[in-house]
Formats: structure tokens, sequence, C-alpha cells
RNA sequence: GGUGCGGUAGUUCAGCUGGUUAGAAUACCUGCCUGUCACGCAGGGGGUCGCGGGUUCGAGUCCCGUCCGCACCGCCA
């Protein structure tokens, strides 16, 4: 056998076996007559010692080992004179009798250990070592894992998973897509799928009934750390349901993962937060709910007595910050400088504290009286040592969204943003449009399949921009974690919608004919929903980008650094493709 | 497309209002060391200060451009 234990596993009892374990050498210690080699592979390190009086033509090898060689160490297991309490294998050695070197390494770039003294850059360029670090090897683990539950739950619930093709047509609306040329059909394209959306709709069509994927899509769109242009999702499907159908089994697929993957206990149901109030009262389709500090609307109270920066706003609101009465002026100075950032954009801030004798102390004590003032903390319910912080601006969206920068910001300095706590919910009843300044005409928020609320199908020819959705985001911590909706399955009522999103009859037919032709053969009513995959490994892991949950992830650029892709094709693949490359102005 | 921060030894960083031979830690190499586990001790090697231009008697340091990295805005149905 080349190996009869692993580096993690063998522990007191296993003392006087022989045993051959194979690993890297994580260190080398020379002792002079005495040396010590850590081993490590997945499972652990095990320590490894070589005496110069029992065999010093063994210890001489072993003293020529470097890191990262690759090592089959024969010999038996004994507890150690002096244990270590920081490993688990750390109550027993291995004295070698045979060591054989597999393989040698050069020096690597950086330290592989989980304090690594490497930075992103060069750990990505080396990701193959970068994966060997414990840290980020539990991350994949717990990526193994939490792929295995959702299979294991979503089987449960009778789920049939089933793949789709990664080489589609383009579809313009939303992102941008990978196009990728074909060979035997030249000039012409295929585009990776930013999601299976449409053929999982096909699959319900189909009679599928209960459909999902652990699935790779693709966004040719700007990267952030919580965004890839490659990222994949648990997407899912289901005929025959009604939208809480959905939200019912997707949060108990969520409460599963919590339990098995944290072991921590969701309540369920979540909220279910209508996306308008999220926004008067977040400033945000994401609230994060883990703390309060809710807006509170100032209009009524702060206008009309002189501020002209108020009186002139088309809202005032503010936020309650527990116990921060006692930050500084430079503390306040940088709240200010914070929301003035161009990021952010606001004028200013106005702040007020709540004083030991309830007396409110703000920074525009000369428009409002005492009364006023404390008529405003009031509607705070703020106590003593509470901090007001108020914002205003001419336009009620966009101040509002000020505000939830400000307040995630607080959250951030009063430590009300805990890693190990969670606060789910349902965002639900997003508007079905928005308007795009860029395309003068208005744009699906969610996509174009999306069913309008029934009650709100008649304002589809009135007013479409007040038409909301059977549309749902679950949210965790500020995080968007999944999404989904009920989808028209109706082809009378999907034209309808092309034509309000500014599609000709032609033009939804040659892009979306497929689709409306299927509705035409006995369409289930359907709805499904997606989850972000790398985002709930973030967020189990407590990472502060997805990269870290990604064995080969590409950089800020789209790049990997690794493979040193995307690069030039050669001259007879782009002949064979007829593409010729145009070598873009120089500015 | 835009904003901010950064780029100095293999690596992570320090280097002030410009001024001798650019430092530290760690890694690496050599020697010593029989109970280490961040071993210890002694010694050693290691630099195109991202790249290009400019200002200056003199630039790691100031200015302009450019490339690269990270975070963010736009964008992400």
């Amino acid at each position: 056998m080349f190996r009869t234990k692993t580096c993690g596993e063998l522990r007191i009892a296993d003392a006087g076996q022989s045993v051959t374990i194979a690993g890297w050498v994580q260190r080398v210690r020379k002792m002079g007559g005495m040396t010590f080699v850590d081993v490590r592979d997945r499972y652990g390190i095990t320590q490894v010692v070589f005496n110069n009086e029992t065999d010093a033509d063994l210890c001489d090898k072993a003293n020529k080992l470097g890191r990262e060689y690759v090592v089959q160490i024969t010999g038996d297991v004994e507890p150690r004179s002096s244990k270590n309490p920081n490993i688990p294998t750390g109550d027993i050695e291995i004295v070698a009798r045979k060591l054989n070197v597999l393989n040698s390494s050069v020096t690597p770039p950086f330290t592989i250990e989980d304090d690594t003294d490497g930075g992103d850059d060069i750990r990505m360029k080396f990701r193959y070592l970068d994966l060997r670090r414990p840290a980020v090897r539990r991350n994949l683990e717990l990526r193994h894992k939490m792929t295995m539950e959702v299979r294991r739950y979503l089987d449960s619930k009778g789920f049939l998973e089933i793949e789709t093709p990664m080489l589609v047509g383009s579809t313009p609306e939303g992102a941008r897509d990978f196009v990728v040329p074909s060979r035997m059909n030249q000039g012409q394209f295929y585009a990776l799928p930013q999601s299976p959306q449409t053929l999982k709709q096909l699959l319900m069509v189909a009679g599928m009934d209960r459909y999902f994927q652990i699935v790779k899509c693709f966004r040719d769109e700007d990267l952030r750390a919580d965004r890839q242009p490659e990222f994949t999702q648990i997407d899912c499907e289901m005929s025959f349901i009604e939208q809480n159908d959905i939200l019912e089994l997707f949060e108990g697929m969520a409460k599963h993962l919590f339990k098995e993957l944290r072991g921590v206990e969701i309540k369920e149901p979540f909220l279910r937060l209508p996306w308008s109030e999220a926004m008067k009262r977040f400033g945000s389709d994401k609230p994060d709910m883990r703390f309060g500090m809710e807006f509170v609307e100032l209009d009524d109270i702060m206008k009309g007595h002189g501020f002209g920066v108020f009186d002139n706003a088309a809202y005032i609101g503010g936020i309650c910050a527990k116990g921060a009465a006692s930050y500084t002026r430079k503390q306040l100075d940088q709240l200010t400088d914070f929301v003035k950032r161009p990021q952010i954009g606001a004028k200013g801030l106005v702040y007020a504290r709540v004083e030991e004798d309830g007396n409110v102390k703000s920074s525009v004590d000369k428009f409002y009286s005492q009364d006023v003032l404390r008529q405003m903390a009031a509607k705070f319910n703020a106590e003593p040592g509470d901090l007001i912080l108020i914002m205003s601006g001419d336009d009620a969206m966009k101040t509002r969204k000020q505000l939830c920068e400000l307040r995630l910001e607080m959250g951030n300095q009063l430590g009300l943003r805990d890693k190990n706590k969670f606060a789910c919910l349902w965002v639900v009843d997003f508007p079905m449009f928005e308007w795009s300044d860029e395309e003068q005409r208005l744009m699906a928020m969610h996509h174009p399949f999306t069913h309008p609320k029934d009650e709100d199908i008649p304002m589809l020819d009135t007013d479409p921009a007040a038409v909301r959705a059977d549309a749902y985001d679950m949210v965790v911590n500020g995080v968007e974690v999944g999404g989904g909706s009920i989808r028209i399955h109706d082809s009378e009522l999907q034209a309808k919608m092309f034509e309000i999103l500014g599609f000709t009859p032609e033009k939804a037919a040659e892009q979306f004919g497929f689709l409306m032709n299927a509705f035409k053969y006995g369409a289930p009513p359907h709805g499904g929903l997606a989850y972000g995959l790398d985002r709930w490994v973030s967020l189990f892991a407590g990472l502060d980008s997805i990269r870290d949950c990604i064995a080969f992830p590409k950089n800020n650029s789209g790049r990997d650094v690794m493979l040193d892709a995307p690069a030039a094709l050669d001259q007879k693949q782009l002949d064979e493709l007829s593409i010729a490359i145009v070598e873009p102005e120089k500015k």
C-alpha cells in the first residue's frame, strides 16, 4: 500500500502501530542529532522524528528535505514525550524507519500556512499552492458539503437535476453575454448562458414538474468582491405552485443548510417585506436586518423653521444610533466626510445628541427650539446617550440610498454586523419595471418572463411603472443570496410584456419565439428561484470575497492570472472562424 | 467609462519637508545544537525602488503619462 494512514488521523490509541504516510513537508526542524519533520496532507499534519543515533544515514536524508518536498514515510507510532496541544495528532509522532522522497520542490513564493505572508496577487498566480493552505481548503470543503446538502434536500422534495446546454443563443436584454464563435456556422455565435432561465421554463412545459441544477452562469460585466464573470447558481423551477409554496420550500432549504453546515437554528417563516417598505425603512432592497436603526421620516416636523436645506428638501430622514452620543466632533466630521464621498454623494449630515437631562443638542440648534428637537427625538424613541443622524435631499429615493450607506457604516462602527449572527428575510412585491435613462424605456427589473401581480395587471395599460411583480429575493445579512419569480405561462401576456419593454412583435418572435411557441402547447403555471452558491458559501465561511470559495477565480479585471487568460488567438484559429481583429483606435 | 488606495529584497512592509553605501521582519543558504513544534544561536547571499518621460546639482521620494493590483461608483434582465 502506498500509505496506510493519512496525516490527520493518528491518535494516542494508535501507538505501537507501524504505519506509512505520504504528504508534503511543512517544516523541518533540525536539532543537531535529531530532526523533526512535519508532514502535511489534506487531513492534517503529523510529526515524524529522525534520530542520528538510531540511523545516521536516514537522518542525513531527512536533513536534506526542503519545504513542500513530497515524501512517503514508514515508521512506528509512538507517544510523544512532550505533546503539542495545538494539533489533533499532537499526542503522537512517527519514528521513521524509511524515507522515500517522491518529489522535490523549489522554494514556494509564500508560506503555506493559514497565516500566510503572501498577498492576493501572488497567491492567485500560484493558486495551486494557495489551495494547499488549510484555510482555503476548508472553504472548498464547505462548498462541497453545501452542494451535497442542496442535492439531498431537493432530491427529498422530488426535484430532478437536469443539465441544460452551455452553448446557447445570445439575449441582448440584461447583462452582456460572453459569446463563442461557431466554426461550422461561419459568422455566427453562441452565447454562454447568463442563467438557464428560458430552458428551465421549457422543462416545465415539458412536464418535468420540479427541476434543479447546480450550474455555471456567465455575465460579461465588471467584477466586484461578490461578483465573478462565471459563478454558480442553484437553479430551481416548479410547476403548479403559488408564490407562497416556493417561499416555504426554499426557506426550508435555507433552514436545512444553516442547520447542517453551521449548526444554527433559523426561525421560519422568514419576514416577508414588501419592496416599497424595505426602501422606506432601510433605503435598500436587501436590508441588513441584524440590527435596527430604521429610518424615521422627519419632513413634517423639521420643515418650516427657517433651515433652508430642510425647507427645500423633498425628503428628510434620519437614523438613531444607540449609545453613540459620545461620538467626538472629529468622529462626526468623519461621518460627514463619509456621506459626502463621491460614491455616496450626500450634501451633508445633521446630527443631534440626546444628553443626560433629555436635552437635544444638535448641529442646527439655531433653527430649532428645544421643544421641536425633543419632538424629533421622540419620533426615534431616542434616549439619553443616543445619537441621531439626519440627511435630506431633493430626491427621496436617492437620499434613502445615501442614508442606507450611513446606516450600514454605523452598524459597522458600533459592531452590530456580527458575522456569526444571521438575519434572513424575503423581499417581495418588487416593481415590475424600472426606467432606464440610457435606453429611454422601461426595463424588466427582474426579467421579462416575470408574472405581474394579478391585481396590478390592469395597470399594464394605464400605468406600467406602478405595476408590481410576483418576484422575490432572499436576503441574509444584507446579501442578496437568491431571487426568483412566478413566470408568465400565457403567450398573450408574454407578448404584451415584450411590447411594454419596447420589443416589436418581430423582434420578440426572433429572440423568444421558441418560448412563446412552447407556451401555446399547454404551459403549466410555474415559477422558481436561483440561489447564488458562491454567496452562500462566503456567508457561511465569513469571507469578504466570493473569490475565496472558488478554486480558480478571476481577478478584478476578469483575468485568470494563473492561466494568463484571456489571451490572443493564433492566426490559424482566427482564420478558421473567419474572425479578423481590428486594433482598437488609439485615443 | 469614473473615483480612491497601492506597486521598494523570494514575500509582507518601513523609508519624513528630495541629500552619503535603500532598511526591518520573514523566507532562503552555511555552520552549531538530542525533544523541537513560530525551535534557538552565529554568520551569509539577495534590489532595474512597476515602466517611460520631466523638474532638479541630485529623485524610491516631486510632476506628467502608462501598465498592473485591490476597493468602490456606473454596469450587473
